[in-house]
RNA sequence: CGGGAUGUAGCUUAGCCCGGUUAAAGUGCUGGUCUGGGGGACCAGAGAUCGGAGGUUCGAAUCCUCUCAUCCCGACCA
């Protein structure tokens, strides 16, 4: 029987549900809010990830690890750093088990308590920055400029996979500098980072910005961040970059020598991307027949299905297939070929859809007669028979349409779902059809929060290549020198 | 934490109101035959202490009580 996945525009969120469960990417674990990161949603992850990563270094990161837990009293010296993670925080607090007297099982030793608690790391900030004192003591230590990949725990009442989870996968930086304008640099090259990622790779368009004062990272001066359109008209944000001023450094004590011989405190930034990335790659090009993926983070670009009669018959098309994929792969192109007896050609051919994966070529009886290959590919649906003749070069070529393609209807879906509000009441029309919406704000959080409360739209970002244009406060009437950016977001 | 709902085969569900043979179906799984250019057909099989505990009854998946778990809505949420 077919499996169905149900059509966007009947139930989005059960459409999403149904695409990260049948392409193989995810499922509920026996914690509840944690995820289990199957093997090819995690190859995707890690595609992400070596990019990233190449990147990161590339612009003079180094990788480290800290530990996750995180001693309660650090966590405590930066106030406003508290106020924004306290209440969704994990809390170990012993450190053995013990068997049950009534043999039911084991328990936890009350005689065990930890003198102190620990903290499983919602962010690291705290430990780098206690870390930070020890590593500098004068200008000539600075920058450091570190990443690390690691698993954060964030006690989430509502989860959807990927997009919120309890517990969750990400890379966070964090830099300590000499100057402020040598860290606000950073946090800028950073985001500049994210976006190029996003759009290039991703083939997934953003706007870039920072954030109000509302919406900021706890503990720090400014946040920027990277936000998305997706399918349904809601906003997600896909990366932050924080610069922290002296706020941790202050906390945590942490000062250096000046070329001048005076201290100062360090400057901090900080930035992050995580598996909510999943979310936003599914969501953004994604459609009714599964997972669409750009070729750049496919786990394998192309899949080869054979169609054949009998075992000798496979082994004839094998050996063409062969050849076919040594060439591909002389140009760095991932191929599976899926030769497997137990599924039919046409299980195959949807599974593969499901998967998302970019190219299909198909080869059976009439091409080997005629020297032919089937092409598909995945984002058009379209197919086409070519001649095997220099099949790698256009292959090749096709990937770069099809990844170019997917940047393109994506860009052109989110300019079709950007409008411009004048008044209240467009507004709020707007805010109800979903999409972006670019609006004027007196720049005042009371304001923020009433449009939130009546409209359940949240101001995404400030732009940061100012476009100065005098107007009128949406709601307010106050003047403003500036539209802002609303959407209701995930 | 407030409101609502649901737990029956690996998965999705029927049966429950109105108690009565051996708990039903689809899908998935195993074996076989035919098949093979878009999720194939047929045949044969395996698979469920009906979430758990207690109670009512000659008899409980079904009624009652308690309990556990999960889901949805709200609140909360860089």
């Amino acid at each position: 029987m077919v499996k169905n996945l149900t059509a966007r525009d009947s139930d989005y969120s059960k459409w999403y549900n149904d695409i990260v469960q049948q392409a193989d990417l995810a499922e509920n674990s026996g914690v509840r809010g944690c995820m289990v990161i199957k093997p090819y949603g995690y190859a995707i992850w890690e595609k992400m990830q070596s990019v990233l990563d190449k990147m990161f270094k590339q612009t003079g990161h180094q990788n480290a690890y800290f530990p996750i837990f995180i001693p309660k009293s650090y966590f405590s010296k930066e106030a406003s750093h508290v106020d924004g993670f306290a209440k969704e925080c994990a809390v170990v607090t012993h450190y053995r088990l013990k068997n049950a007297e009534d043999g039911s099982g084991v328990e936890v030793d009350p005689t065990a308590r930890l003198e102190e608690e620990l903290i499983v790391r919602p962010t690291s900030e705290t430990i780098i920055w206690d870390t930070y004192r020890k590593w500098i003591q004068s200008y000539r230590d600075l920058p450091i400029l570190c990443n690390q990949w690691a698993n954060v725990v964030r006690w989430e009442m509502r989860t959807r996979l990927f997009l919120r989870t309890a517990e969750f996968l990400w890379q966070e930086g964090h830099t300590a500098h000499a100057t402020e304008q040598e860290a606000i640099e950073e946090t800028k090259q950073i985001l500049d980072v994210y976006a190029d990622f996003a759009e290039n790779f991703m083939a997934m368009p953003v706007e870039k910005g920072t954030k109000t004062e509302a919406e900021r990272f706890a503990g720090a001066i400014e946040t920027y961040c990277i936000e998305a359109l997706m399918q349904d008209g809601k906003a997600l944000q896909v990366g932050t970059s924080h610069f922290l001023g002296q706020n941790f450094a202050k906390a945590f004590d942490v000062k250096f020598a000046t070329k001048e011989g005076k201290k100062d405190f360090v400057w901090a930034t900080s930035w992050g991307v995580s598996t909510r990335l999943m979310g936003a790659l599914i969501m953004t090009h994604s459609d009714d027949n599964g997972l669409v993926l750009p070729p750049k983070l496919a786990p394998f670009q192309v899949v080869i299905v054979p169609i054949y009669k009998g075992e000798e018959h496979l082994k004839q098309i094998s050996k063409k297939v062969e050849i076919v994929q040594k060439a591909l792969q002389a140009k760095g192109i991932t191929v599976k070929y899926d030769d497997r007896d137990t599924h039919k050609p046409g299980w195959k051919f949807a599974e593969y859809e499901l998967k998302g994966v970019p190219i299909r070529l198909a080869i059976g009886q009439r091409d080997l007669e005629n020297g032919t290959i089937e092409v598909a590919r995945r984002d058009t649906l379209e197919k086409e028979t070519y001649q095997l003749t220099d099949i790698e070069n256009k292959v090749e070529h096709l990937l770069q349409q099809i990844q170019d393609n997917l940047y393109r209807k994506a860009l052109t879906r989110k300019e079709e779902k950007t409008y411009k509000a004048d008044s209240f009441e467009e507004f709020k029309s707007l805010i109800e059809t979903g999409g972006f919406v670019w609006a004027h704000w007196d720049g005042t959080s009371e304001t923020e929060e009433k449009i939130k409360q009546q409209t359940k739209a949240t101001i995404r970002c400030i732009p940061i290549e100012k476009e100065a244009e005098l107007g009128k406060c949406v709601l307010s009437g106050k003047a403003s020198n500036q539209r802002v950016l609303f959407a209701k977001s995930y």
